[in-house]
This record gives structure tokens, C-alpha cells and sequence, in this order.
DNA sequence: CCTACCTATTAGGTATACCTAAATCGTTGA
DNA sequence: TCAACGATTTAGGTATACCTAATAGGTAGG
């Protein structure tokens, strides 16, 4: 429909692919597959293809490609990626915090605005939250420079080993079961004793200091990123 | 370059055209040319044939169209197009009030976000700012219902006699010249004192009790809009 | 009344970002 | 090794929203 001809190679697609290559590639830059994007981004595998195609063959390119052999980002496309990242996590900061939007709302409105507020609109709402790190479902923000830490915390459904935990983050994505964790007081930040998964079928859990034991779904457990509680 | 495809009719383009036949056609809502909307839009001629062919063949039309004889809006498309304007007036309100925006820049980021924020970012906006009904430039912004007031006012280059005046509003489409009235301290409310056109060349104002007069540009004229003053 | 001129429309083309269907590449198990 | 399968790419098509160039419509002056 639109045609916003940002002149340059950027656009709400464009900005997506570079996202999705980020994310998927993880914190060792791995390449990531064609399929894996596709089912990222909802989009059929040969529409990935002439993408990256795109992207590779551009003056300025974004991507590193090889035909069969999966992308990575160019610096420049891990620039750009960080900073639509950083746009993300600070309007859904500003939305929650400012707005005082369901945290669980966040992230489909920042979704869209992400691409399309300026350098201004940006700095603006970052001073206004006093330049926050962490956005509410604890994910760094990357700076302004482009950096970001790493995530230093695992998937609640890879922890075997029971124990007492701290939650990191919660997965931003699907706002159902954003609303399931935090009806059940599942939120950044909070203690939590987890079963060894030996014990149980599912994932049961403590939260807080609760005596009653609350069994996560598959969803709810893939979604949740915790830490060892220091003692 | 983006495709965001929103289902129905709607899109960014969409959204100017519905704008611009409403600002163009005034409160009377007469027809408008294709050729005043090639100019407003900045786009060619051909271009405007074509969107109003569409707008017009759609299910539920969003304007009425007839060859050679120019547009007007459907009731959907004015429904469309205040509901534009409110989120254009509202954000810039927000970004004005709340992100202490420079007056000259409000207008260029709202005319990109206008577009893409949700009935949730404009209820919260709305609530945050207590609901108000004019924007920083002095124009009504119409309700949710989609009612707005006529704006009661003339453009103070179309004024022959002179008197005492104050300012109803200014336009904010040209950065440029808003900045100028700005730092001649012409804003909204403010008195000022018009000599007639027959007795000077150019536009000559006293800007509240100020003895000294003040020579308006053609631009800057043209921009602003007064209502007598009450005595 | 009828032509000249300006306005508006049609015709045909571009770029983005998708799609489906039909190749082809690569790796893996027999 | 090599065939088969799944992953990937190529080929060809759609829709939006633009563009330029060529045609047609309307109107105003002689």
C-alpha cells in the first residue's frame, strides 16, 4: 500500500529483516537460515530470498549472503537493527510508563511506531524516562551508540535443575500469555522457586514467597528468562 | 517500498488525500480539483485521477467522484479524515506539551505518526493532555465523535481595515515561517494591532503593546489567522 | 459556434514487497 | 556413492502508489 521512499534503503520491512537477523542469530552472530526467517517474519521462504538478495547487493549493504548458506548483518545492518531495537524498547518503556498502557499492549503499539519516529521523538522520550537500560519486560536497551549487553539468563523451560530463581525477562511477543504471567504475579524481577523438572511432568513453581505451587504452560515457561537468585 | 497492507481501505496515502479534500474543500465542502490536490500532495495529476478513481470504486466509498468535475468526501472518507486530524492535532499537542517540542517541529513528526498510532495512543494522549480542543497552533481538534467547529477567523493577509486584533491560529504546515512568528513572538492569543492595507505597502502589526511595528512577510501573512479583538 | 488552451484522464511504465509453483542445491541415510 | 528429501532459489505474477507522455474534455474568446 504506502510508499514511504525513504530515499535510502531503510523501510518498515527492511527494518523488520534486519530485527529478525539479530535476533535469530543470537549473541555469537551465527548465520541464520532463510527458513528460520520466514517463520519469523511470516513471510513465504522465496519472499526471504529476494530480500536478502536486496539487501547483499545494495552499495551500502546490510547483509552479509551467500546463496544456501544463510545472512548475517553487516555492521551497518547491526547499526540500523540496534537502533530499531532501541526505538522499540524505549517507546514500549514510554508506553508503559508515561501512557500507562497494559503492559501486555506494549509491544504491538511499539511495533508499528518503531519505525517511524524521529532522532527527536527518540531522545525526547529517553530524557523524559531518565535514560533507562531496561525496558519492562527487562530486555536492554541498547544505547544510543549501539551497544547492548548481553542477556546474561536462560529459558525457564531449559532450567532442569530446580532452585530459587530471579526473573530477567519475559518474552514481549505474544500478549496472551504476557497477560497469563502477569495475572499470575509472574513479573521482572521477582523470586522464584522452581522445581527439578525431574520431579514434575510440567513446570511448577513458587513465585514469590507463595506456599501454592503454580504450573506454568509450555508457552508461559518458553516466554519467561531467569536468573540464579544470589543468596 | 513498505506494504502494510491494513485489510481495508485505508492506508497512508489514503489518509492525505482524505486530508487534503478536506482542507481544501473547506466548510462548505465544495468539490475539489484534481489539480489543487496535485499541488497540495505534491504529486502528479495523473496520480490523483487514479487514487480518486479507487477511492471512489471501493465497496464503501470514501469519496464521490465524478470525471472532470472534481472530488468530495463520503461520509466514511470525512469520518476518515477528522479522525486524521484529530490524531495529527493531538500528537502534536502531546509533543508540544508533554515532550516540549519546538512549535516549528511538531507538525513534521505528526504528520507521519498521525498514521500509524491506535485508538489506545490517542485515548491515552488524549486523557494525559485532559482532552483539550485546540492544538498548539490554535486549531480545533476534532472529538472522537468526529465533530469539529468552524474556525471562526480570517487570514490576516485577506484583511483591508485596520484595528486590534487577536491571533486565532497559525498555520503549521512551513516550519520555516512558524519559526519567524515565533521568534517575533506572534502566538496564539496574543493581541495585535493592524495597520489598514491602503496605508502601507506590506503588512504592518503593533504584536501586543509593543510600539514598535513589525513587518510581515507575504508568508508570514498568509499564515495567520485573527478574530477582532473584544473590547 | 468553434477553436485554442488548459485541465483532466488514459495508457503504459517503475519500484517495493509480497505470493505460488517449479526448479535446483546439499546433505544424509542406505 | 547416490537417491531422496527438505531447504532454497528462480521464475513469473499481484497490488499499491507513484511517474511521464499522449489523448480527450470543457470552456472562454473571437
Amino acid at each position: 500500500m504506502s510508499d514511504r521512499r525513504r530515499t535510502n534503503g531503510n523501510s518498515e520491512s527492511v527494518d523488520n529483516y534486519l530485527k529478525a537477523i539479530l535476533t535469530l542469530g543470537g549473541p555469537a552472530e551465527t548465520r541464520v537460515t532463510s527458513t528460520a526467517l520466514a517463520e519469523r517474519l511470516e513471510v513465504a521462504p522465496a519472499s526471504i530470498t529476494n530480500m536478502l538478495q536486496k539487501l547483499a547487493a545494495a552499495e551500502k549493504p546490510l547483509v552479509e549472503y551467500e546463496r544456501h548458506r544463510g545472512v548475517r548483518l553487516s555492521s551497518a545492518g547491526k547499526k540500523r537493527a540496534l537502533e530499531v531495537v532501541r526505538h522499540h524498547r524505549l517507546i514500549e518503556t514510554f508506553l508503559y510508563e508515561v501512557l500507562d498502557y497494559p503492559i501486555e499492549e506494549v509491544h504491538e503499539e511499539a511495533e508499528r511506531l518503531e519505525h517511524f519516529i524521529s532522532e527527536r521523538f527518540e531522545e525526547r522520550i529517553a530524557a523524559k524516562l531518565g535514560h533507562p537500560k531496561i525496558d519492562p519486560h527487562g530486555h536492554f536497551i541498547p544505547t544510543m551508540e549501539g551497544h547492548m549487553p548481553l542477556q546474561a539468563s536462560v529459558k525457564l523451560a531449559e532450567v532442569v535443575e530446580g532452585g530459587t530463581f530471579v526473573i530477567d525477562s519475559v518474552d514481549d511477543r505474544d500478549a496472551r500469555t504476557l497477560k497469563q504471567l502477569e495475572a499470575n504475579g509472574i513479573k521482572v524481577g521477582a523470586k522464584l522457586r522452581l522445581k527439578p523438572r525431574t520431579a514434575t511432568e510440567g513446570y511448577s513453581v513458587n513465585i514469590g514467597r507463595s506456599a501454592k505451587a503454580l504450573d506454568l504452560s509450555r508457552e508461559m515457561a518458553g516466554d519467561i528468562r531467569i536468573v540464579p537468585a544470589q543468596k
